[in-house]
RNA sequence: GCGGAUGUAGUUUAAUGGUAGAACCCAAGCCUUCCAAGCUUGCUACGUGGGUCCGAUUCCCAUCAUCCGCUCCA
């Protein structure tokens, strides 16, 4: 919806069950949120959308759900140790927060291979000025790591340093091998993930859309060297085409291809796309061809070969990857932010409609009985009977037309109402959300009609 | 982390140095055969912790959280 904004997004969510502020009622933990019955529902809705599009028709990709924790080599190889850390010097004059190593660079000065003490030391000899006050008036450097630290085992010593992953990708890279083999993959193939990450974030914002600890869901896929810009350009089309098949507008999406200088190191072509937030353009879905930086580095820190022998060509080479990788909970903010629309009333007023595609909605039905005293007993058969097939909802509180509202509200597709036609015919009205139509039939024909209208 | 603003039911809000009133929502009941009708009843709030004071939701301090801006986002 035009005009909404992210207080709008934020009550919404609380007031309808579909995510709450952490640890509300202890004043809250920044930026942790949990997710409510409908927010759980419209997550795992997201989760098997991606599942389906990504894993069951994707004829050469498969599924892992590797650790959390791993071997803190696993980090050193990938380079999360180093890079994932930044040097942070305070200007004491005006407060304003550095990277040490980009008022060091700001001067032609490389400083990739500067310690903490080199860096400060350049800065005051190369009198590096506070770029906003001009004042040379620096606290010390601290080391900022972007990487969550715990202990494994009963004893805190650096000897059992754990780190909590802050991406699920190095789970997928360093199980290559072992997907490879007992799966009898072929190159090319993909290993998708879905699990969830921690980075703490020097600054978290805008409800969940950076928070510390998040969901992602990666696809790392292994191609043969050579073959992957083809492959990336096929996945920026897939996944773009999988959120406009959700239903999300494609006015409010664009790709946008990283320049050579925002690259990573170890990419030759990313691309993201965004979605217009009503906060913004904010990243929604990374996708980048990795080249063979990350295998390559395993082998190098386990001293595993890496290599894949192309059966047909008798070829032994280090497959490329190309990695698309989004973020759950930005996709349940898309989902939402897109999905909400306020109608406006013949009286003047303006209600409430979530217009979610069926297959996410959290409740795909809601059985109303017309009349309280009258329907509700063979209405609530009826619950019993389709909550076998999908999930349902029940509501018998107030007059109809309020209940239509509510499920409209948290974007319920179809209601089923049961009237005294129910009890002598057993035929039941179903009305559509959108469409508003209603159409009358057995309730033998519920299920098949139901579920032929909410596939993906 | 810095600067600014804010904090009263689920939401939007009113008033007050003598512990709070409403609307919507929600729940129960009456009524009701298809799109927030009406009536009755009910539940629910001063973010947290200190201090001043006979007494603090109100004043002061700290803290937590939220919003805006800056910084950051391999």
């Amino acid at each position: 919806m035009e005009n909404l904004t992210m207080e709008k997004v934020t009550n919404f969510c609380k007031q309808y069950g579909f995510i709450f502020q952490g640890s509300e009622i202890y004043g809250g933990l920044a930026n942790t949120f949990d997710y409510g019955p409908l927010g759980v529902e419209l997550k795992n809705n997201i989760k098997k959308a991606w599942m389906k599009k990504f894993v069951q028709e994707c004829h050469n990709n498969v599924c892992l759900d590797s650790a959390i924790l791993m071997n803190p080599k696993t980090w050193e190889a990938s380079g999360h140790l180093k890079t994932f850390s930044d040097p942070l010097i305070d200007c004491k004059a005006c407060k304003t927060r550095y990277r040490a190593d980009q008022l060091v660079e700001s001067v032609s000065i490389d400083a990739t291979s500067m310690d903490e003490q080199q860096l400060l030391a350049t800065i005051i000899e190369k009198k590096i000025f506070c770029p906003k006050c001009g004042k040379l008036d620096y606290t010390g450097i601290r080391q900022f790591n972007l990487m969550f630290k715990t202990f494994q085992g009963v004893t805190e010593d650096n000897k059992n340093t754990v780190y909590l992953r802050p991406e699920t990708a190095q789970g997928i890279f360093v199980n290559f091998l072992n997907v490879q083999r007992s799966m009898r993959m072929k190159v090319p193939f993909g290993i998708c993930q879905i699990g969830k990450s921690f980075r703490n974030e020097i600054t978290p914002g805008n409800f969940i859309f950076r928070v510390r600890e998040f969901e992602q869901m990666e696809l790392e896929f292994f191609c043969k060297p050579g073959t992957e810009l083809e492959w990336f350009k096929y996945y920026k089309e897939y996944c773009k085409n999988w959120l406009l098949q959700l239903g999300v507008k494609e006015q409010n999406l664009r790709l946008r291809d990283h320049a050579k200088e925002e690259l990573s190191f170890y990419s030759n072509a990313t691309t993201d796309i965004e979605y217009k937030f009503p906060f913004g353009w904010g990243e929604l879905w990374g996708i980048a061809s990795r080249t063979d930086y990350d295998l390559l580095q395993h082998q190098k820190y386990s001293n595993k070969a890496m290599t894949y022998l192309d059966p047909e060509t008798n070829e032994k080479y280090i497959p490329y990857v190309v990695e698309p990788s989004v973020g759950v909970d930005r996709t349940v903010l898309t989902i939402l932010c897109d999905a909400y629309h306020e109608e406006p009333l013949a009286s003047g007023e303006t209600r409430e409609v979530l217009k979610l595609h069926p297959f996410l909605a959290p409740y795909k039905l809601a059985i109303l009985p017309l009349v309280k005293k009258f329907h509700s007993e063979k209405s609530y058969n009826i619950y019993t009977l389709l909550s076998n097939h999908f999930m349902v909802s029940y509501d018998e509180s107030g007059n109809i037309g309020k209940r239509y509202r509510r499920q409209d509200i948290i974007g319920t597709p179809f209601c089923l109402t049961v009237d005294d036609n129910t009890l002598e015919f057993n035929t039941v009205t179903i009305r559509q959300r959108d469409s508003m139509e209603q159409v009358t039939i057995a309730i033998d024909e519920v299920v098949n009609y139901i579920e032929t209208k909410i596939k993906f």
